[in-house]
DNA sequence: CGGGTTTGACCCGCGC
DNA sequence: GCGCGGGTCAAACCCG
């Protein structure tokens, strides 16, 4: 799926990440998320990628991939007073970018000098600090997310986007479509998709902005249900380029977002427990309850589902031992 | 009929 | 100021 995962061209060191916060438990989280409950917002983006995540065995990059989500929190967890473990080798100019203060900070430096109008305050509460937009069209100057999608991982995308736009690109034979969600009207999470010029089999996927919502419950993968579409959109590269063969038709099998058998599966959080978790978010959501609620940490940091890092260590170590085993040919040596 | 896609027009930022 | 290119709008159309 992610053959490639930049968030503000950092650089991750996934071990550094794991072995560092192997005495953290579910109450760090806990604290953080109490503490500082807007770091948790964004992170519903993140769950997807988490959940989704299934890479081929040869992509090791798909391990940062996973854990690149986790890594504020993680930072924030080792480097909290009430944490005795401070990581050392984690790069701060990830934190720079990321750290939920500055965010908060220049969000309302945005408010202070942005006149705010009716229709311009839902922008200027969600808009990046560095744009100071004045009007909706103005160029977009969210944070971007780029993910370089092999053709087989486009179906994994369980938001549920809207195609609004479609454009040549210039320079490039493919044109670039353009998708908002369409969970939530006036969610301002975009979308954009277009081929690789130098990989035609790779789509280049922006994400830009954050869902103002929680993640749509996972239903017809997990129950086989079919109340929640699949994000994927229906015509979603069916004319990125006209000659090439549709995806969907490439992908029937799990076009749906269920898990083709073929599929590899690199990590358990994909299994049981997550669908405990998308099961008591339809539990809820039957019972009425607002899911917006719902962040990554409720999901996958619940004492009963994700205790603790050591457990997701040890979780990804296997998978990285398993990706390693599958790739490099066993020697007799 | 509601929600999706298509597509030409329009808007905006930016470089010259 | 102007033209270009990218991003968005919105009417028309499609589909289940």
């Amino acid at each position: 799926m992610m053959s490639e995962f930049v968030c503000m061209e950092d650089s991750w060191d996934l071990h550094a990440v794991v072995r560092s916060g192997s005495s953290t438990n579910y109450e760090d989280f806990a604290n953080i998320k109490n503490n500082s409950p807007s770091l948790f917002a964004p992170l519903s983006f993140y769950q997807d990628e988490l959940l989704n995540f299934q890479e081929t065995p040869t992509d090791f990059d798909g391990l940062d991939g996973l854990y690149k989500p986790l890594y504020p929190l993680l930072h924030q967890t080792f480097n909290s007073p009430e944490s005795n473990i401070l990581s050392s080798s984690i790069s701060t100019g990830t934190l720079a970018s990321m750290s939920v203060p500055k965010e908060v900070k220049e969000r309302q430096k945005v408010q202070k000098t942005k006149p705010v109008s009716p229709e311009s305050a839902t922008f200027a509460n969600t808009v990046d600090a560095t744009s100071g937009a004045k009007s909706k069209r103005r160029k977009n100057q969210h944070k971007k997310v780029v993910q370089h999608v092999r053709e087989d991982g486009l179906s994994s995308d369980m938001w549920a986007w809207r195609k609004y736009g479609q454009k040549p690109i210039k320079g490039s034979p493919y044109p670039r479509s353009y998708y908002r969600c369409s969970s939530l009207k006036g969610c301002l999470a975009r979308k954009q998709m277009e081929r690789s010029r130098t990989d035609p089999s790779t789509f280049i996927i922006t994400y830009t902005a954050e869902h103002s919502h929680a993640h749509p419950t996972r239903r017809s993968s997990l129950a086989g249900s079919t109340r929640t579409k699949p994000s994927m959109p229906k015509e979603a590269t069916k004319n990125i380029e006209p000659n090439m063969p549709t995806i969907k038709d490439d992908l029937s099998p799990n076009f749906d977002g269920v898990l083709s058998p073929t599929t590899p599966s690199v990590t358990s959080i994909e299994d049981e427990s997550v669908q405990n978790a998308c099961i008591k978010n339809e539990e809820l959501l039957d019972q009425g309850q607002v899911l917006d609620e719902i962040s990554l940490p409720d999901i996958l940091f619940s004492d009963e589902l994700f205790p603790s890092i050591e457990d997701l260590e040890g979780l990804l170590l296997d998978e990285f031992a398993d990706c390693r085993s599958s790739n490099i040919p066993a020697t007799s040596s």
